[in-house]
DNA sequence: TTGTAATATGGTAAGCGTACCAGGAAAACG
DNA sequence: CGTTTTCCTGGTACGCTTACCATATTACAA
């Protein structure tokens, strides 16, 4: 473990002239530049990143806050995130709340004490605490997917309203009156978003919102299971079901067989979010897709631009639109 | 940003004792940890982990380096990873490499840099080097999913060649002598052991390999997907087909639906690595499975226990099995 | 010739905790 | 009562690099 001043010792000058080297600043003279490099190889010196970092006060570390990498939809925008910050010459913390707040907490104080230079974060509740905690220790954050509201930060997202008002209305289009609407949990912007944009679709075509038919339930399979059962228990039983994501899909998908319906001939489905084309050989599904690897990729370009600035911020909301993409699983209009 | 020094001023002690609050290490009086408890939540006093990290030499963090984050396969290591990291206390740098030598090293060195207290590798390649300079840094690796021959290190994987093995004699069983086997890049050990594992199974059933059916080709969908079509040119077409991953595998599906082929009726299909139940309605592919999750979460146990050991490692092989998943795609035994 | 800018290099301290060593007071022990 | 042990606290230096300030030489214009 050769040090700076090894290297300076062997390279005779003055540890600060490595430096110069090392990062390419001030003035070094050529030739002090190859004895200099020549020392480093000899010793196949390292700078150490940390003492760097506690001097300079730059990590070129991010940390990525989601509820749970497993979904092909947060793998996707990681990837982006990675990628985008891979380019620029930084790392990144990868870290799961599994929809906690307590996990993400800790996450966070975890991060600001590790001194990342900025935070991605998918908040697993609206709040705005967590929000302010970073940005009270000067660390950048980029709220990623969800919205919170009245809170003073960057932020990237879908339009998750519109994404719903579409995909409510093409169902109404085929002549669903009856659409059952599988959300996420209350308090999760996007789960409420999706409800919104339901409600406004159904409103707009004087369809009457029978709130018997809006479920808030978990972004998961299990729930999506659940909340189908129910229901499906419901008279009369809906003829089109909403899926608030892709667990909730392929849950409520299992619910369907299990019952014996067919989709679409006997319910037709549509959910939000698609799954990557890479996984999928035969797709089904009628969705409200998502950019997810544009949304990590453009919420961290605006994080690292947050850090290359001195001006104080003039915070961004960058709404990606959501495509429709017309399946299977929603079915022919009904007769 | 309080510093451990404003602290101590505010409690009327030296840093060293609010290190002995914080750390809860040595002896401190209960009253002058009242005091120093007081002053850290009146200033909000956070410690700067950098600098801690720089004495003692540990970051807890550890590095995750594997091909890509967006195959469901490492995405459920990645999970497993990230949780055994974070019951430990530890948080998890995720590097995607996408096969190529060049940024595994890069990333390599910044991990090193950043002094990572370990490494989770999952080697481009098989050579030793990459290796051998994270450990000449005094840095423990613990090498996943593939093997380096002549490597010392500690290595947990999944037995491809018996996987291999037991997915071509189910073939076998069935009746098929031709099978066609698409695999991953040369260079790879789980590419070569999973052709290993198919020669094994044809030798010992007295079927002559047939080398014209054996592909290297990458372990991707367009990969998969041109290796099927070069794999139907050949006379007599092959009666079924093994396909090394899982991205191979949905490659092969989709050329043999352009072919205008049916599997299992026109040919048989078997895979490895198979996809997470979540993400799959009707799972279909015979495949061999492997414990994604439990190899992540075992590696990072390992790496784990080494940092704790103060004694030269032994160095520990971990072999996990494969499962065999007899699905549709395998189809019923030849008439 | 003098002033100014560009080039080149170094000293010192700071960034923030903790390892190590020391020392004093109180409690326990023979 | 002297000695040992336990409890409690602090000083100093170190981990390694870089920010900041200072100095010195050369080059070139005024």
């Amino acid at each position: 473990m050769a040090t700076i001043r090894d290297v300076a010792k062997r390279a005779g000058v003055a540890p600060i002239t490595v430096s110069r080297v090392i990062n390419n600043s001030g003035y070094v003279n050529e030739q002090t530049r190859a004895r200099v490099e020549a020392a480093i190889a000899d010793l196949g010196y390292l700078p150490n990143v940390l003492a760097r970092s506690l001097r300079s006060r730059r990590t070129n570390t991010l940390g990525l806050i989601l509820t749970d990498i497993s979904n092909p939809f947060w793998t996707t925008v990681a990837r982006g995130v990675e990628d985008a910050a891979s380019d620029a010459g930084f790392n990144v913390i990868l870290c799961n709340t599994d929809e906690s707040v307590v996990e993400q907490d800790k996450y966070l104080h975890v991060l600001v004490q590790k001194q990342v230079d900025g935070v991605l974060l998918v908040p697993a509740r609206s709040a705005v605490e967590p929000v302010k905690f970073v940005q009270s220790q000067n660390t950048p954050v980029v709220v990623l997917d969800r919205r919170i509201p009245n809170s003073q930060t960057d932020a990237v997202r879908c339009d998750s309203e519109d994404g719903a008002y579409q995909l409510t209305r093409l169902l109404l289009s085929l002549g669903h009156r009856r659409i059952a609407m599988l959300s996420g949990p209350r308090g999760v912007s996007t789960a409420e978003d999706r409800v919104a944009g339901y409600r406004r679709a159904l409103l707009e075509a004087g369809v009457e919102v029978d709130t018997a038919l809006v479920y808030y339930g978990e972004f998961s399979l299990e729930s999506g299971y659940a909340m189908t059962g129910q229901m499906l228990a419901r008279t009369p039983r809906p003829s089109a079901l909403f899926a608030g994501n892709n667990f909730i899909a392929i849950g409520a998908l299992r619910a369907l067989r299990d019952a014996g319906l067919r989709v679409p001939e006997d319910i037709a489905l549509v959910g939000f979010d698609d799954l990557p084309a890479d996984l999928v050989v035969d797709p089904f599904l009628t969705v409200a897709a998502q950019p997810a690897y544009e949304m990590g990729r453009q919420a961290t370009e605006l994080l690292l631009a947050r850090l290359s600035e001195e001006a104080p911020a003039v915070y961004q909301e960058i709404v990606l639109p959501t495509t429709i993409v017309v399946r299977r699983s929603s079915g022919q209009a009904l007769e």
